[in-house]
DNA sequence: GCGACAG
DNA sequence: ATCTTGTCGC
């Protein structure tokens, strides 16, 4: 698939002082708003990291919908050079994905990231920061909470509490699944934190995690 | 200075 | 993120 932001795409050999300031810029540029209808396409993306603490591979994964069938997998490996700064993971994994991208055949009309999107000190997580790269729908859904205070969800699989950070609704905390640990949703690009929260809740078969995320985790991973 | 801290 | 099998609980 070939990358409609160009604008947005920057040197990732920089120092996290400048990648503070890319943020801040970059961020104003973020929708908060859309609404995906009936996708045709769902993408899960995530990298898994070798032991080694270098090489990492990353991984798309397209769904179907609603049989949410996988219907195309790339991957893409190199050797990773930024560190891991909470708050600075787009600019250590985005490299990595751009390249599994660049090989995808189908175009995915919303996409689940694992990892926070507005959900972010300076609002522009590595959700955010993808979307406006690829100009498309983009959800955040990470494991654990980046920033923000909530109360823990009701027990009952679909409820869910706002997530605050500075007096501002920046996500919520959504219990996916029995007896597990809620999932943290945010709007990553183009779409608003309801129908987010839709997707999400519409990808979770059962699972704690969306299928896309899931998928794209063991993909990743090469247990897939 | 101290605590928090996606993957 | 990753090191790692079986085991306890729902």
């Amino acid at each position: 698939m070939k990358l409609m932001n160009d604008k947005y795409l920057c040197n990732w050999d920089i120092k996290a002082s400048a990648a503070i300031s890319l943020q801040k810029e970059m961020a104003k540029n973020v929708k908060a708003h859309g609404e995906v209808i009936s996708p045709s396409y769902i993408a899960g993306i995530d990298i898994a990291v070798w032991k080694n603490k270098n090489d990492a591979q990353s991984a798309i994964v397209i769904l179907n919908y609603p049989q949410l069938e996988i219907v195309e997998i790339k991957k893409a490996c190199d050797k990773i050079t930024f560190p891991y700064i909470p708050g600075l993971l787009s600019f250590r994994e985005i490299p990595l994905i751009l390249k599994a991208w660049n090989s995808l055949t189908v175009s995915p009309d919303v996409i689940i990231v694992d990892g926070h999107g507005y959900a972010h000190p300076r609002r522009i997580g590595i959700a955010s920061h993808l979307g406006l790269l690829l100009d498309k729908p983009t959800i955040g859904c990470a494991k654990s909470k980046l920033c923000g205070v909530y109360e823990t969800p009701g027990a009952e699989p679909g409820s869910l509490t706002n997530l605050i950070h500075n007096k501002e609704i920046v996500g919520v905390a959504l219990r996916t699944k029995i007896r597990v640990n809620p999932v943290f949703v945010s709007i990553g690009h183009r779409i608003s934190l309801e129908n987010a929260i839709y997707w999400v809740r519409e990808c979770c078969a059962g699972y704690r995690l969306p299928q896309p995320t899931r998928l794209a985790h063991m993909a990743a991973g090469n247990n897939l």
